[in-house]
DNA sequence: AGAAAATATTAGAATTGTTCTAATATTTCA
DNA sequence: TGAAATATTAGAACAATTCTAATATTTTCT
């Protein structure tokens, strides 16, 4: 078995600068989720593509990852749906294009979409993020 | 007891323009969500305001009317929590503060937040709409 | 009006995504 | 290495929503 060690510590430190350990099933995950650009996946969807990989790992730990990588900013959740949630491994301020025929996220970078003003918050609130879902479907063929 | 035949009439005029026969709790409904401004809600949220009015409707009844509402314009989704589903008797073209404390919605008129470009379509897309929401929440006392 | 057809409502069961439980396993570290 | 801490897991529980199919209401037609 080769091991790319580069990415392999990559992960690790990752682990612990974020006080998880690294166990087996985390740093499969990690791999899975960090090593082929950014990615938006649901649950179920990475649980899948974990069995895909061979790699043996509940439901249940699927989810405790997703919850505690997006806790210490790993990852941050996308909200499009209302059926299932997303999980973006791009956690720098950006937006999304959702065609929603396919339940598929693209990445929208923060500085192509510029926001004027906004109005003030309800009163005794402060903003904490501000997204912009631009949803698109397929074209009619010509 | 009392009626407001001309709202009343407003209500028999939009079920009948949309084709749905103006049953008891079509009515009802139609009143709790159209007779004082604009308003978001859940379902659990109407059947509750329902019960809370005296009106004797099912839960099923409440789900089939938002989205048959929902189908023919007189209502549009929300999406801003994967929780739980939200209803927006505003159809026109707006946005929203979330107050994720308190799952409150507010409006944003669509003059009030000017998106300038919007970067091309995934391929073979076209947008249907931009929702733009702005979490916010309850700044911390002074 | 009365009968038949069309449509709507409903209780409760089913489904689905997600979270919880508590038993077992792994990891850490002295 | 052994105790303490933390993690994983199967399966149960949960909550929002949808489905089913039996009943009720509304509309249409004579
Ligand atoms: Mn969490
Ligand atoms: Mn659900
Ligand atoms: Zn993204
Ligand atoms: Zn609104």
């Amino acid at each position: 078995m080769v091991h790319d060690n580069r990415a392999f510590s990559e992960v690790l430190d990752r682990l612990r600068e974020a006080g998880l350990r690294p166990t087996r099933q985390r740093m499969a995950l990690c791999k899975l989720l960090f090593e082929k650009g950014d990615c938006h996946v649901s649950a179920e969807n990475l649980h899948a593509e974990a069995k895909s990989a061979g790699i043996k790992v509940s439901l249940a730990t699927v989810y405790n990852t997703l919850h505690q990588f997006t806790d210490v900013g790993l990852l941050r959740q996308v909200v499009v749906d209302n059926s299932r949630s997303y999980f973006d491994t791009n956690v720098t301020d950006h937006h999304h294009f959702f065609v929603e025929a396919d339940g598929h996220l693209v990445d929208i970078p923060a500085e192509a979409i510029d926001i004027g003003k906004l109005p003030k918050t309800p009163p005794g609130t402060n903003v904490d993020r501000v997204d912009v879902i631009v949803r698109v479907s397929p074209s009619r063929r010509k």
